[in-house]
RNA sequence: AGGACUAUAGCUCAGUUGGUUAGAGCGCUACCUUGACAUGGUAGAGGUCCCCAGUUCGAAUCUGGGUAGUCCUACCA
C-alpha cells in the first residue's frame, strides 16, 4: 500500500468493477427495500445538493443491501420541460433561428439530439459519487414506458371528472409564452410606485382618487370599489365614473374587500389582469377586457394610441397623459411585491386563458389522510406541519403548458369546439362515432413536468401494467428530498399514488436541509459561489475554477467580482480529495437542520481521516501479513486491550445502527470517526505494540493481538463502508481474507450487529483506568516541559488492591505508552521523594522531580488544580447544604453527588498536602 | 398578515426522557520526524449555553415574554 491515501487510483477502478459485476442490481432475496432516486434533469449536472443527496440514499442502500434486504435503487432523469425547452432554444437563438422557424417537429427532434448528447453528464458524476444505482433499469420521463403511464392518468383523471377544461387567470409568464402554476411564480419585495389618478364622476361633480402600482392597467378598468360600510362613498354607490383615456363609463361598486384605510379608500378593478379584482368581477358580473397580447403588449382593446405598445412603456404613457390631463394626483413611494416566472425571470401577468386543471381538492383528501394517520411519515416530523398548511388549503392546479417540449396532451377539438379524450385520435374517432368529414385537431399544449414526476414512484415499475417489481418494491421504502419540492413533487406524488395504487408511494420522508455556501448564501451562478462536488473529488486549480465560474457571465462587471472572490477564497485553487472525502462531509453535515452550510475546510479533515485509515490498515496488514491472525483455529488468548476494543466495537456498531434508523448521518459519521480515530488508532493501536514486540509475550497472546487488530479493522471496514465505499473496498480486499472472510467485494458482505455478550464492562473499567494513568503523566510530562524522549521513573502510592492488580496487569502497557522506565508502588515505610502528583481516583501517581521539574512551575500547576477542584466542591458542597435539594430530590441523585463530593474533598485534600510539601523546600 | 425554524467555544455544529466537570471537528498556543500516519503525535488555552421572567430541590434542556436572523405561505390596490 502507498504511504499516504491516494483516492484517484482507487475509485473509478471499483465502480466500474462493481458495475459490471451487477452488484448494483437487487438480489432477488430478503426484504424488499427501495428507493426512488428524484429524478435529475436529463440535460443537467450535479450540485452540491445533488451529491448530499445521492450520499444519503447511497448510504441508505448500501447499509440495507449488507443488512440482506433485496435492495433497488432506481435511477432515472426527468425531462424538465421548461428548462430543458429553454437550453436548446438559447442555442438556437446563437445561430439566430427561433423554434418558430424550425417548427414543433423539427425543433422537439434538436431537444432529442441535445439530451442525446448532454444526457450522459449527470449520469456518469453520479457514478463518481460512488451511487450504487441500478443502472440496467435507468429510466426517462419521457420514454414509451412512462409516457403511457402519464397519458393513462391523464385520460382517467379526465373521465372521473378529475381534469377539466377551463378559461380563468393563469399565472403568465410573456417570455416564455406560457401558464405557469402557483409554485413557479416567486414574488419578491421590490421598488416601485403608487400612483393616484384622479377619476371623474360621471355626474359631472368631482372625482374619486385610485391608487394603483399598476397604472396601464387602467386601460383594461371595469369598475371602482368601495367599502359598502363607507360613508364617505355611500352614496356614489351605484353611480358610474367616466373612465379617462379610453371614454368608457364603469361603475362604481361596494364591496367588502377593500380596505377603507388604505390609500383613498377606492380602487381601481380590473378583472381581467388582477387575482382579487377577477374574484370581485366574477362577484359583480363586471365585464373583463383582456388588453394584453401573449408578448403583454397591449391589444387592440385599448384606444389605438397605446395599441402594440410594450407594457412598461405603456406605463410611462399612460401616466404622462393622465398627468398632461390634470388627472394625476400625486406619485409615492412604494415597495411592492413583484411576481417573477422562477425560470425567465419576467415579470408575471395574470393572463385570461383555456388552461387544464387538476381538482387538487379532492385528491388532496385521501393524500392529507395518508400523513395524518401514519402511513407516511416525515423525518423530521415537523414538516408534516408544512405539508398539511398547504394541502388543506391547495388550489387547483394548472397543468397545461404552452411549450412544445413535454408530454403533449392527449386531447382533441372539433370544429365545434367539443373535446374528445383517450388515446390518440384513432381511438377518440372510434369512441365517439366521429366520421372522416369531422376534422380534429390535437390540443398544441404539453403537460407540467410535475405531472409525470409525480407518477414516478410507480411508473418506473411498469405501471399500469401489472409487473412483479410493482408488486416488489412499491410502496418504495423511503423519498429523500429537500424541503423546497415538497409542494411541486411529494405532495403530488402522494396525491397520484394514492388515487391511482390506493397505496402510498413511501413510507417516509426524509427532507434534508439545503446546501449552501460557507457563509449561508444559496449557491448560485450569478453570485459565484457554487462549487461543482466532482471539482471537490479531482480538484481544480484557481485558473480553471475562476473561468469556470465567470463562463457566459452577461455582465462583466459581475464576473469581476466573482473572480475577486474566488481568487481570494481559493488561493490554491481545490485540493483533490476524493468521493469518500465528500461523502464523509456531506454526512457529517447531515444533522436536523435546514441549513447546510459547506465549508471547503471541513473536508480536508475528513480526508485527513481517510488518510487515518489508510494507515492505520498499513500498519495493521504490517504485522498480520504472513502471520498467523487466528482465522482458523482456536489457538490464541485475548488480552485486555483486545478484549476492550472488541467490546467498544459492540457499542459503536449500535450506535450506528440507531443513528441511521433515525437518519442521523451526523451521528453515525461522528461514531465511526470516534471510534477509528480515538479508540482504535489511538489507542488500540498503541496497545498492541507491546505486545507484538515484546520477546516475553506468549504466542498465543501475540495471535490474539493479531486476529484483533485484523478483525476489528474488518469489521469496522464493512461497519464504514455504506458511508465510504471506495477506500473500504480497497482495504477490504487485502484484509477480508487475513479476518477469515471471504467474498469478492465488500459490497455484499454482512453489516456488522452489536453482540451484546461482546460488551466487556470490565475491560472498559480497566481501559478508562490505564488511559486515567498515561494520561496523567502525559499531562505532567506536557505542562512540565520534560523532553518527550526521556524516560520517567513513576512512584505509585495509596492505592487500592484493584489499583495494584491493575498495575500489575498493565506494567508493559504504562511503561511503552507513557515512556517509563519504570512504575511502582512505594513501600508502606517508604517516603516519597519529591514528585509532581497526578491523580487518578484515589491513587496518586508521584513523577519525581528532581532534575526534572522547576519547584515553582509546579506550584503552578497545582495551583491551578487546587483552584478548579475548589470550586467544583463548593458548588457540590452548596448543593448538598440545600435541604430541599437533599429532601426533595431521588437518593439516587443525592448520593452520587455525596460520593462526588467526596472523592473531590480526597483529591483536594491530597493536593493540598504536596502543595505544603513542597513549598517547604 | 399567518406560520415554521434557528440562537451553545473564534468558525461549523452535537447535546437523547430536566441531575454531564457542557462535547466534537476546524482554527489557535507549546513541544515533538517516537519503527502506520507531519493528511501525524502529545499537552494546553478557549463557553454569562441570545436576554428577561417563571415552573422546579435542580434549567443549555420545560413554560411565557422579548431580541436577532433565516425561511415558507398568503397578499392591499
Amino acid at each position: 500500500m502507498d504511504k499516504t491515501y491516494q483516492p484517484a487510483n482507487i475509485e473509478t477502478r471499483w465502480y466500474q468493477e462493481w458495475e459490471e459485476k451487477g452488484y448494483f442490481a437487487p438480489s432477488g432475496e430478503g426484504q424488499p427495500y427501495s428507493i426512488m432516486i428524484p429524478p435529475p434533469n436529463v440535460t443537467g449536472s450535479l450540485h452540491m445538493g445533488h451529491g448530499f443527496q445521492e450520499a444519503i440514499m447511497d448510504a441508505l442502500i448500501r447499509y440495507h443491501r449488507m443488512k440482506g434486504c433485496n435492495t433497488l435503487w432506481q435511477v432515472g432523469t426527468d425531462h424538465a420541460g421548461i428548462a430543458t425547452q429553454m437550453v436548446v432554444e438559447r442555442q438556437l437563438e446563437v445561430q439566430g433561428v427561433s423554434r418558430h422557424d424550425l417548427g414543433r417537429e423539427a425543433f422537439i427532434e434538436k431537444v432529442w439530439d441535445w439530451k442525446a448528447e448532454s444526457g450522459g453528464t449527470i449520469t456518469r458524476q453520479l457514478r463518481r459519487l460512488g451511487s450504487s444505482l441500478d443502472w440496467s433499469r435507468e429510466r426517462f420521463t419521457m420514454d414509451p414506458g412512462l409516457s403511457a403511464a402519464v397519458q393513462e392518468v391523464f385520460i382517467q383523471l379526465y373521465k372521473e371528472g378529475l381534469i377539466y377544461r377551463g378559461q380563468r387567470l393563469v399565472n403568465w409568464d410573456p417570455a416564455l409564452h406560457t401558464a405557469i402554476s402557483d409554485l413557479e411564480v416567486i414574488s419578491e419585495e421590490e421598488q416601485g410606485h403608487l400612483w393616484h389618478f384622479k377619476y371623474p364622476l360621471s355626474n359631472g361633480e368631482g372625482h374619486l382618487v385610485v391608487a394603483t402600482t399598476r397604472p396601464e392597467t387602467m386601460l383594461g378598468d371595469t369598475a371602482v370599489a368601495v367599502h359598502p360600510e363607507d360613508e364617505r362613498y355611500a352614496h356614489l354607490v351605484g353611480q358610474t365614473i367616466d373612465l379617462p383615456l379610453t371614454g368608457r363609463q364603469i361603475p362604481i361598486i361596494a364591496d367588502d374587500y377593500v380596505d377603507r384605510d388604505f390609500g383613498t379608500g377606492c380602487v381601481k378593478i380590473t378583472p381581467a389582469h388582477d387575482f382579487n379584482d377577477y374574484a370581485m368581477g366574477q362577484r359583480h358580473g363586471l365585464d373583463m377586457i383582456n388588453i394584453l397580447t401573449d408578448d403583454a403588449n397591449l391589444n387592440d382593446e385599448v384606444p389605438e394610441k397605446y395599441r402594440g405598445m410594450e407594457r412598461f412603456a405603456a406605463r410611462k404613457a399612460v401616466v404622462d397623459d393622465l398627468d398632461a390631463i390634470g388627472l394625476l394626483d400625486k406619485v409615492e413611494d412604494h415597495t411592492l411585491k413583484v411576481p417573477r416566472g422562477d425560470r425567465s425571470g419576467v415579470v408575471i401577468e395574470p393572463y385570461l386563458t383555456n388552461q387544464w386543471y387538476v381538482d387538487a381538492k379532492t385528491l388532496a383528501k385521501p393524500a392529507i389522510e395518508a400523513v395524518e394517520n401514519g402511513d407516511i411519515q416525515f423525518v423530521p416530523k415537523n414538516w408534516e406541519n408544512t405539508y398539511f398548511a398547504w394541502m388543506r388549503d391547495i388550489q387547483d392546479w394548472c397543468i397545461s403548458r404552452q411549450l412544445w417540449w413535454g408530454h403533449r396532451i392527449p386531447a382533441w377539438y372539433d370544429d365545434a369546439g367539443n373535446i374528445y379524450v383517450g388515446e390518440d385520435e384513432a381511438s377518440v374517432r372510434a369512441d365517439n362515432n366521429l366520421g372522416d368529414d369531422i376534422a380534429l385537431r390535437q390540443d398544441e399544449d404539453v403537460l407540467d413536468t410535475w405531472f409525470s414526476s409525480a407518477l414516478w414512484t410507480f411508473s418506473t415499475l411498469g405501471w399500469p401494467e401489472d409487473t412483479e417489481d410493482l408488486a416488489t418494491f412499491h410502496p418504495s421504502s423511503v423519498l429523500v428530498t429537500g424541503f423546497d419540492i415538497i409542494f411541486f413533487w411529494v405532495a403530488r406524488m402522494i396525491m397520484m399514488t394514492v388515487h391511482f395504487r390506493k397505496e402510498v408511494p413511501f413510507h417516509t420522508v426524509y427532507v434534508h436541509g439545503l446546501v449552501r455556501d460557507s457563509h449561508g448564501a444559496k449557491m448560485s451562478k450569478s453570485k459565484g459561489n457554487v462549487l461543482d462536488p466532482i471539482d471537490l473529488i479531482d480538484g481544480i486549480d484557481l485558473e480553471s475554477l475562476v473561468t469556470k465560474r465567470t463562463a457566459g457571465m452577461m455582465q462583466p462587471k459581475l464576473a469581476k467580482k466573482i473572480e475577486k472572490q474566488t481568487r481570494k477564497e481559493f488561493a490554491d485553487g481545490i485540493a483533490a480529495y476524493g468521493t469518500d472525502a465528500l461523502r464523509f462531509t456531506y454526512y457529517s453535515l447531515a444533522s436536523t437542520g435546514r441549513d447546510i452550510k459547506f465549508d471547503v475546510g471541513r473536508i480536508e479533515g475528513f480526508r485527513n481521516f481517510c488518510n487515518k485509515l489508510w494507515n492505520a490498515a498499513r500498519y495493521v496488514l504490517m504485522n498480520c501479513e504472513e502471520q498467523d491472525c487466528a482465522s482458523d483455529h482456536d489457538n490464541y488468548e485475548l488480552g485486555l486491550a483486545d478484549r476492550w476494543i472488541i467490546s467498544r466495537l459492540q457499542e459503536t456498531e449500535a450506535e450506528v445502527e440507531k443513528a441511521i434508523a433515525n437518519y442521523r448521518f451526523d451521528l453515525a459519521s461522528q461514531a465511526i470517526y470516534d471510534f477509528v480515530w480515538n479508540e482504535y488508532c489511538d489507542w488500540y493501536l498503541e496497545l498492541s505494540k507491546p505486545v507484538l514486540w515484546d520477546d516475553n509475550a506468549s504466542d498465543a497472546a501475540k495471535t490474539g493481538t493479531r486476529r484483533t487488530l485484523i478483525r476489528v479493522l474488518e469489521a469496522t471496514l464493512r461497519m464504514a463502508h455504506p458511508l465510504m465505499p471506495f477506500i473500504t473496498e480497497e482495504i477490504w480486499q487485502k484484509v477480508a481474507s487475513l479476518a477469515g472472510q471471504f467474498g469478492s467485494t465488500i459490497m455484499t458482505q454482512a453489516y456488522p450487529e452489536c453482540d451484546d455478550k461482546r460488551i466487556d464492562t470490565f475491560a472498559n473499567a480497566d481501559i478508562e483506568w490505564l488511559k486515567g494513568v498515561i494520561v496523567g503523566i502525559r499531562n505532567i510530562r506536557g505542562e512540565m516541559n520534560i523532553a518527550p524522549g526521556k524516560e520517567l521513573e513513576v512512584l505509585l502510592r495509596n492505592g487500592d488492591d484493584n489499583d495494584k492488580n491493575r498495575l500489575d496487569q498493565n506494567e508493559q502497557y504504562l511503561k511503552k505508552l507513557a515512556k517509563l522506565s519504570s512504575i511502582r508502588f512505594l513501600n508502606e515505610d517508604e517516603t516519597a521523594p519529591v514528585a509532581s502528583a497526578a491523580l487518578v481516583g484515589d491513587l496518586e501517581i508521584l513523577v519525581p522531580m528532581a532534575g526534572l521539574i522547576d519547584k515553582y512551575a509546579e506550584l503552578a500547576r497545582l495551583a491551578k488544580e487546587i483552584d478548579k477542584l475548589e470550586n467544583d466542591v463548593k458548588r457540590v458542597e452548596g448543593k448538598l447544604g440545600n435541604s430541599s435539594f437533599v429532601d426533595r430530590a431521588p437518593a439516587e441523585v443525592v448520593a452520587k453527588e455525596r460520593d462526588k463530593l467526596a472523592s473531590q474533598q480526597q483529591a483536594l485534600e491530597k493536593l493540598r498536602q504536596q502543595q505544603q510539601e513542597l513549598q517547604k523546600l
